[in-house]
RNA sequence: GGAGAAAUGGCAGAGUGGUCGAAUGCGGCGGUCUUGAAAACCGUUAUGCUGUAUCCACGGCAUCGGGGGUUCGAAUCCCUCUUUCUCCGCCA
């Protein structure tokens, strides 16, 4: 959410830095400003009755206590008028208020300046690529096909369990998905996140503040009966810790890390390119999470970018980074760099991580601000996080490039996990 | 799940209808004293919205768990929700 003052102060800026994106900003920015101007006028119409009124009130209580007792009477008639407009003008101010939020949600993020326009992922810069290329046989086969060859995952079983896009994990499999989240949570650790195990069940303010809702209400799964929802990723409980939250200056950046399971309902979008491990219902990851100064979260975020391409190198990957275009890049995101992993039984790249930063977006709908030491006014921290990483994808490709006539090599960094070198 | 009690500033804790944004203590910040520190003493110490000024500043409104109500006036009374504690029940 961008905040009011911006709009207001910056108005033709924030048009042209939103065309970036592909979006026409000039009819909500000017329904937003006239908004705001009849609500300002409302707010201050408002308080000067209520002051009015404070004094009376006042006048009122003095009077009583002096046994002026007629006067009291005269002072209370007069009240009687100002407390029906002041019900009039809360009652105007109440849908200026709502359609002024409504407005203002609907303005994304702005780009940060040295994001490229376009429209699609063949816009997106490559600013990096590397990792071995592993020479498979010619008898490749596709992930899909190597989980039942080995009998590591099982989609039917999680289809007999709970629906499609649920799979069971089983033996070598069931570990080799405990070894990377380990692996992951140790990397990040050695890096200097701090290990959180959040809830994954969150409550409806939980889902506003990270932006889910109202938007994406039908992608969560939505617990009724206690009106929870199962996070679609750790993102949503670990930024929500710093809901309504003053930091110190001095603590920041504050770098988290988590592992969730996360529960994507991903309606309409099963088809050909998310066979098996492509997209679930519910998968793991390891996220990272950092809340910066406005001044140092660029820094940051190249931080976390290098930390997600160590993950990649280390477990021997062939990865790209993408720097993402205007029109690819998220709703909420300034800067968001992708990676990917290449398949080599599916032939293409796969995206593995997304690592963005928000800048005050987040930031201004959770309210998480911060003060720096002496100072008397509170600004709004940068939140940035990015996935460190999502399993599925990373184990498809770990199935598909590793494999060999004697099975499935584990990567050297995981065999203290795993236990076994090789999948067989 | 049942019965009862409670929720106040960073923390502890007073405050049962009027001058209360809120005593007091602790903590924090600034200062005096000191070679320096401690102690002592003095001062200061919330957030949001809004207006004038837009550098410092000054004023208005709102906020005592959330929401609603009664009243000229609510931290204080009523309703409701949430959370915590105690007892009972159930149970990893």
């Amino acid at each position: 959410m961008l905040t009011i003052n911006l709009i207001r102060e910056k108005r033709n800026f924030i048009v042209s830095r939103l065309k970036i994106k592909n979006f026409e900003a000039e009819q909500i920015i000017d329904k937003i400003l006239s908004l705001d101007s009849s609500r300002r006028e409302i707010v201050s119409k408002t308080d000067m009755l209520q002051a009015d009124m404070n004094r009376i009130s006042k006048e009122i209580g003095s009077l009583i206590k002096n046994g002026r007792k007629e006067e009291a009477e005269a002072a209370r008639e007069k009240t009687y008028s100002i407390k029906e407009e002041i019900k009039l003008m809360s009652e105007k101010l109440g849908p200026v208020d709502t359609d002024l939020r409504n407005e203002i949600v609907k303005l994304p993020n702005l780009p940060h300046e040295s994001v490229l326009p376009g429209f699609g992922t063949e816009s997106n810069l490559k600013v990096k690529e590397g990792g071995i290329t592993t020479a498979v046989p010619d008898t490749f086969l596709p992930h899909w096909d190597l989980i039942k060859k080995y009998d590591i995952i099982d989609f039917d079983l999680g289809i007999k369990l709970t629906g499609a896009g649920f799979p069971v994990y089983k033996g070598k499999g069931a570990r080799l998905e405990r070894s990377l989240i380990s692996f992951f949570l140790d990397e990040g650790t050695k890096a200097g996140y701090n290990e959180v195990m959040p809830p994954i069940v969150v409550n409806e303010d939980s889902g506003f503040g990270t932006g889910q809702l109202p938007d994406k209400e039908g992608q969560m799964y939505n617990v009724t009966l206690d009106n929870l929802y199962l996070i679609p990723t750790a993102e949503v409980p670990v930024t929500n810790i710093y809901r309504d939250v003053i930091l110190n200056a001095d603590d920041l950046p504050i770098k988290n890390i988590a592992y969730t399971p996360c529960f994507r309902r991903e309606a309409g979008s099963w088809g050909a390119h998310v066979r098996g491990l492509n997209r679930l219902h519910q998968f793991d990851k390891v996220e990272i999470v950092q809340i910066a100064h406005p001044d140092h979260s660029y820094k940051s975020l190249e931080e976390m970018v290098d930390h997600v391409e160590s993950l990649v190198v280390k477990l021997e990957l062939p990865y790209r980074i993408m720097k993402l275009c205007g029109g690819d890049m998220s709703f909420t995101s300034a800067l968001t760099y992708d990676f990917e992993v290449w398949s080599a039984a599916q032939k293409r790249w796969l995206e593995v991580s997304s690592v963005s930063n928000f800048e005050s977006f987040q930031a201004n709908r959770l309210k998480c601000r911060f003060r720096g030491k002496g100072d008397k006014q509170t600004q709004l921290v940068h939140t940035l996080n990015g996935s460190a990483l999502a399993l599925p994808r990373i184990v498809a490709a770990i199935l598909e490039n590793n494999q060999s006539e004697a099975g499935i090599k584990i990567p050297k960094v995981l065999v203290p996990y795993t236990g076994f070198e090789i999948i067989n």
